[in-house]
RNA sequence: GCGGACGUGGUGGAAUCGGUAGACACACAGGACUUAAAAUCCUGAGGGCUUAGCUCGUGCGGGUUCGAGUCCCGCCGUCCGCACCA
């Protein structure tokens, strides 16, 4: 074989550079042809790309190169999450503005995207941090508003006092602020949502169309979307009411368990406590102590049912003379249902926790179908299921189901004061989506508000509200609201001095549309109804499952409202037709200890292996000092476990990294990045090139458009591996089992090594139609190399603009099949067969055989199970 | 607590309309080439046994079936999501 070395790195730049020059992955809005888009997650611009975006975009150049071959218009755009807190955190640290850290990262990471040899069609690129992106996400803000899509509320939110902004939930971390430190507050302001709500049901009915996403993602979905079905009870007060509160309506998803109820609880901000703790100093009290203690994690888990009996009593719906006291209790949410509940501790554990500590009474109202109703008590655990109803009165015998109907209808026709008691409801867990910022780096909500108008939008002509350049970072606080100048503005409604909305949006509105942007980024409108008409949905959507909830909800929610402010077609449904969840990067990692036993975190380039297996030995580069060799978790600065993508693809090339990348591990799952694995990805692709290299020389003088009259058996087994390769590497590429192709790949690569020393007749011939098929099946995952080798085989085309061969029918069956033989279902030898032979046959020739003869003893069979082309099964 | 996924050689993993378990790769062992090494190529290999064969074997225990990694029931373990949602 040749000796010839491939060298990757710079052969790569120079097909990059051609791919470059003759616009090969430009993609044209030509919607005469079948469309295919492909999109990955954009990243954020933090500076590198890490093995994720290499593992991500690998898997998503793939599918894009291979629908491109299959003959598809295909859509495969690159641009970048550009606003967020990390570029702020650098300009208070480093003292850059947080635009020119951004644009500078961006720049390095085209580079590194660009070094991966990735069809992308870059002309399409755009930043969210653009004004020429993010006036138009204002445009949509207004026209959301408009439609009463996104309101202003008051509403609580996470305040750090020392950094004086808003956090997200995620941002907090045990009840403290994750870059100060200091206790968040729980305040009260005014802010903008988007009326999320508005489409929770459908939200979440529409999950059962999305067959091609992750069941997991789709579970998880509905179970955040939170729908259920129950009752609004109205339950008439008594006793020391203050004044309009003679009422208190309940959500119940269990009426049935209405005739267990023992007490009612309210939350400490209900409208009923706050009235009541405005005369009672211990009940106010009380209520301070919930609303403090509520946030943290930790807290909820061992927190105690707490409650306040209040002088207020509550009339059963069904019994008037029937009392149940009211409690404030700081287990129940405001924000949820009514944010009172009535307690049945038999049917509740956290009601049965209650009424312990309380000394409340626990009847059971449901038991089990197979229990004694007379013997059935509750001890500490409550019974949840279903069951059949026992004390209950009228519903006494029914199952739970029927009692609830019962319930409702009964409830439904009984009126106070004119309204019903019992109303049917609908319930959702999910909230609306707060999206005001108190941040610099996001985009300027449209917003003016004018003392004698209010909140007034700025007017379309008036748009982009551009970011300041000059702004501090110098103390903590919103940079926008102590700017000296940019907030003062003339109201647009009546001209009098007014003040801008100094709040940012939520950067998860930016990546909520820019799938749709990518289709027309040119456009003066935020949309091209006509571009998004042909290109969406996207075909195949390919990110991390950390953004199974926020950013997929989001993205649904923002579909369905650009189609109804009338920036995405009327007909569309959801913006990801096919959805793929990829795994992590993970590394080992690698410390030494300080002297109080804490890790001393060492990354991969700084130590030296060994040995191998039980022999292995890790030291440190530079001394020689052992290392202790850690879990393998997830790439990350912390751990440092961390390897760059730049020095692979310096030194073995982005085609070794993005192979090694494919093999193996399942897409889906976490893949472990070893030194072992980048080897023998690079042995592969030297493997490769010298199998082309070699079949190159010796066919020179094949025509692949003359096919043989004759094949030598030899030959045939080699079309055979062929187009057998061809037809699964096409179907597991489609259905992204990339690992799976991959080990088809090795093994036709096998069965061309094993023919290079034969000859024959077509031997020649079927070598060549191999190394032209090899590497037209390798294209799309290592396209430089399949470049290289498409050039050697001779032709002066791109491989990137050849059609997917096809792979012929006829040589995907063989002539002749081993089926195994079975005795009493095990396995005891096989048999080689026509494949054309009948039933019978393969019955006789199974029977023939001599183990079978010798396990029948010359008895007859008691049965004999043939599956045609598969097994044959001789009871004895 | 609720919901979900997963569990296969020394390792990553193949095989799921129930039909030859361990493809392919990594690591390993032996051989060829070489002065030598690297690289490359060839060969071998789930465990056990009395080794032309037999037997056990896909987390554990049952079941259905001619036949179970695959389906059903009950456990154990690992991981993920949600977290007082009435």
């Amino acid at each position: 074989m040749s000796s010839e070395r491939y060298n990757a790195p710079e052969r790569e730049q120079h097909w990059q550079r051609i791919w470059d020059e003759r616009e090969t992955f430009r993609t044209s809005n030509d919607t005469t042809q079948p469309k295919c888009y492909v999109l990955e997650m954009f990243p954020y611009p933090s500076g590198r790309i890490h093995m994720g975006h290499v593992r991500n975009y690998s898997m998503g150049d793939v599918l894009a190169r291979y629908k491109r071959a299959k003959g598809f218009n295909v859509l495969h755009p690159m641009g970048w999450d550009a606003f967020g807190m990390p570029a702020e955190n650098a300009a208070m640290e480093r003292n850059v503005h947080p635009g020119e850290w951004t644009y500078a990262n961006i720049d390095a990471m085209r580079k590194q995207l660009k070094a991966m040899g990735l069809s992308l069609d870059w002309t399409r690129e755009f930043a969210t941090c653009s004004p020429e992106y993010y006036q138009h996400q204002q445009k949509l803000f207004l026209d959301m508003y408009a439609k009463g899509l996104a309101y202003r509320r008051r509403a609580k939110v996470n305040w750090d006092p020392v950094d004086q902004t808003v956090l997200a939930n995620e941002q907090v971390i045990d009840g403290r602020g994750w870059r100060s430190g200091a206790l968040v507050e729980q305040r009260e302001l005014e802010q903008w949502a988007f009326r999320i709500t508005k489409y929770a049901d459908e939200l979440r009915a529409a999950l059962e169309t999305l067959e091609d996403w992750p069941e997991k993602v789709r579970l998880m979905q509905a179970n955040w979307i939170g729908r259920s079905e129950g009752l609004l009870v109205r339950w008439q007060l008594d006793g020391a009411t203050p004044d309009g509160h003679d009422v208190l309506d309940v959500y119940t998803t269990r009426p049935d368990t209405l005739f267990g109820a023992s007490f009612m609880a309210i939350a400490a901000d209900h409208p009923l406590a706050l009235a009541l703790a405005e005369s009672n100093p211990e009940l106010a009290a009380f209520c301070d102590a919930c609303r403090r203690a509520g946030t943290s994690l930790a807290d909820l888990e061992s927190a105690e049912k707490l409650g306040f009996r209040t002088e207020v009593v509550a009339q059963h719906p069904f019994d008037a003379d029937w009392r149940v006291p009211v409690y404030v209790a700081n287990f129940v949410l405001m924000d949820y249902g009514t944010g009172a509940i009535f307690g049945c501790p038999s049917g509740d554990q956290r009601d049965l926790e209650f009424a312990r500590k309380y000394d409340l009474p626990v009847v059971p109202v449901v038991a089990p179908a197979d229990a004694d109703p007379a013997s059935f008590a509750i001890e500490d655990k409550a019974y949840v299921d279903d069951g059949v109803m026992i004390n209950s009165r009228f519903l006494n015998g029914m199952p739970t189901k029927d009692a609830f109907e019962a319930v409702a209808d009964k409830l439904s026709a009984t009126k106070i004061s004119g309204q019903p008691v019992g109303q049917r409801r609908v319930n959702f867990r999910l909230r609306d989506w707060g999206v005001s910022r108190q941040r610099y780096w996001g985009c300027p909500i449209p917003f003016v508000h004018c003392d004698a108008c209010g909140v007034v939008p700025v007017p379309d002509d008036q748009l982009p509200v551009r970011l300041p350049e000059d702004v501090t970072f110098d103390v903590p606080g919103n940079p926008l609201d102590r700017h000296p100048t940019w907030k003062h503005v003339p109201c647009p409604a009546c001209g009098a001095p007014a003040l801008r909305e100094t709040d940012t949006m939520d950067t998860f509105v930016d990546s909520s549309w820019y799938f749709a942007r990518f289709t027309a980024p040119e456009a003066e409108t935020p949309s091209d109804l006509d571009a998004a008409s042909y290109w969406l949905p996207v075909d195949q959507y390919i990110g991390g499952i950390e953004h199974a909830i926020l950013h997929l909800l989001y993205s649904r929610f923002f579909a369905r409202a650009m189609i109804e402010t009338g920036h995405l077609p009327q007909g569309m449904q959801e913006p990801f037709a096919a959805l793929f969840t990829q795994g992590m990067v993970t590394h080992e990692t690698y410390c030494t200890r300080d002297s109080s036993n804490q890790p001393i975190w060492i990354e991969p380039s700084e130590v030296r292996f060994s040995g191998e297996g039980d022999a292995r030995q890790v030291v440190l580069a530079t001394t020689g000092e052992p290392v202790e060799v850690g879990d393998i978790v997830k790439m990350s600065k912390s751990k440092r476990n961390v390897v760059d993508p730049d020095d692979i693809i310096g030194s073995f090339g982005a085609d070794c990294a993005r192979w090694f990348m494919l093999s193996d591990s399942p897409p889906e799952r976490d893949v472990q990045w070893t030194e072992a694995g980048v080897q023998g990805a690079n042995r592969f692709i030297q493997r490769v090139w010298r199998l082309i290299v070699e079949i190159a020389a010796s066919t020179d003088n094949v025509d692949l458009s003359h096919i043989p009259d004759t094949f030598c058996p030899e030959a045939l087994v080699l079309r055979r591996s062929t187009h057998r390769t061809l037809h699964r590497v096409s179907q597991n590429i489609e259905a992204l089992r990339f690992n799976v192709a991959v080990a088809q790949l090795y093994e036709h690569a096998n069965a061309m090594q094993a023919s290079l020393g034969q000859s024959g007749d077509g031997m020649m011939w079927a070598k060549r139609e191999a190394a032209d098929m090899l590497v037209q099946m390798i294209g799309p995952m290592t396209p430089h190399l399949g470049e290289e080798c498409w050039a050697r085989l001779g032709y002066h085309t791109l491989l990137a603009e050849q059609a997917w061969p096809e792979a012929d029918p006829a040589l995907l069956v063989d002539d002749t099949i081993t089926i195994a033989v079975q005795v009493n279902g095990k396995r005891r030898d096989e048999l080689t067969i026509a494949r054309s032979a009948s039933e019978d046959d393969v019955r006789e020739a199974a029977l023939q055989l001599e183990v079978v003869a010798r396990a029948l003893d010359g008895k007859a069979p008691r049965r004999v199970i043939v599956v045609p082309q598969r097994i044959v099964n001789v009871v004895a």
